[in-house]
DNA sequence: GTGCTTGCAAAGACTTTGCAAACTT
DNA sequence: AAGTTTGCAAAGTCTTTGCAAGCAC
């Protein structure tokens, strides 16, 4: 992440809150810098822990009330991968789609491109008469490295 | 679903469960009548209330005891969209690979071919040194109908 | 008879929400 | 000053679990 790239984010993050009439508080922008310094997935309880980190006053609330917001305009996208909590990570600026390759063994998220599916999405739906709204592709694995007795820890590459 | 189909499932099912060290009970057998003569997808709530009607005795604690064995031997697949609640629907019995596709104006799931999903998850995840597990690939739509003023129904195809 | 199963109700896990105080504009 | 936002704790929602009674083999 470079320091453009994250300054362009806050920029679109600030014109969203004004044009929803929301406010640019201490706490937004705390979690704000907190998603865009971290570079990776998370869950709503790991940016609670970080965020209080910057500002121990954070609450859980808040975490919970800013993510839908930041995912709403696009700059922070959510991943069901089936279990009880959501991953979260700050979206790449570029328009490719992405599927997402998730490990079970170290819980890495990859994210690959597919630009086939645009294709394959508007082509089924339009079949069915739907219009795409959005499109997500998951890939679960287990580490090759693992079952051949060797390490593999969420510090590693699988 | 065929009577022959059906009755081939059952078979897979009494097999597994002998197999696990499981057993025959009336509440499993009234479970499975209801998903394999319901031909939809169904949530465990819905699949309670189903069940309730063959047996009333049948309990939620039961559906949702019941629910992961079937999964298991890959008579129902577990439909996980985003909701707190996830669906479930009997498997088709061949083996190409299906992706989902999610009516958010009726609810309707589609289960469409997806045949290049096998190629791809595999050749994806060998380069980040994974073995796949499973797959997924969903697509969100809305009616195109709805959208034109037409009517869009649970009960009618989008 | 042995030990898996069941229903019930309570417990769990994550997320949402009501409310009064605090803060942004 | 007006209207958002926050933290707290309670409530919600779906799912899981402990336990004693019941049932399959």
């Amino acid at each position: 992440m470079t320091e453009s790239s994250s300054v362009q984010s806050w920029d679109i993050f600030k014109e969203h809150l004004a044009k929803q009439g929301l406010r640019v508080t201490n706490q937004r922008q705390a979690i704000f810098d907190v998603i865009f310094s971290a570079e990776t997935h998370f869950t709503a309880e790991d940016l609670l822990d970080l965020s209080k980190q910057r500002d121990n006053s954070i609450s859980r609330a808040t975490i919970y009330r800013t993510l839908p917001i930041l995912v709403d305009c696009e700059l922070v996208r959510e991943i069901d991968v089936g279990k009880d909590y959501k991953y979260y990570m700050p979206v790449q600026r570029q328009s490719v789609f992405k599927a997402q390759v998730v490990c079970s063994d170290c819980e890495n998220i990859y994210e690959v491109d597919a630009p086939f599916m645009e294709w394959y999405g508007k082509t089924v739906s339009e079949k069915l008469g739907l219009k795409v709204d959005s499109q997500r592709l998951q890939v679960h694995g287990s580490c090759i490295a693992k079952k051949e007795g060797k390490v593999c820890d969420k510090q590693l590459v699988c």
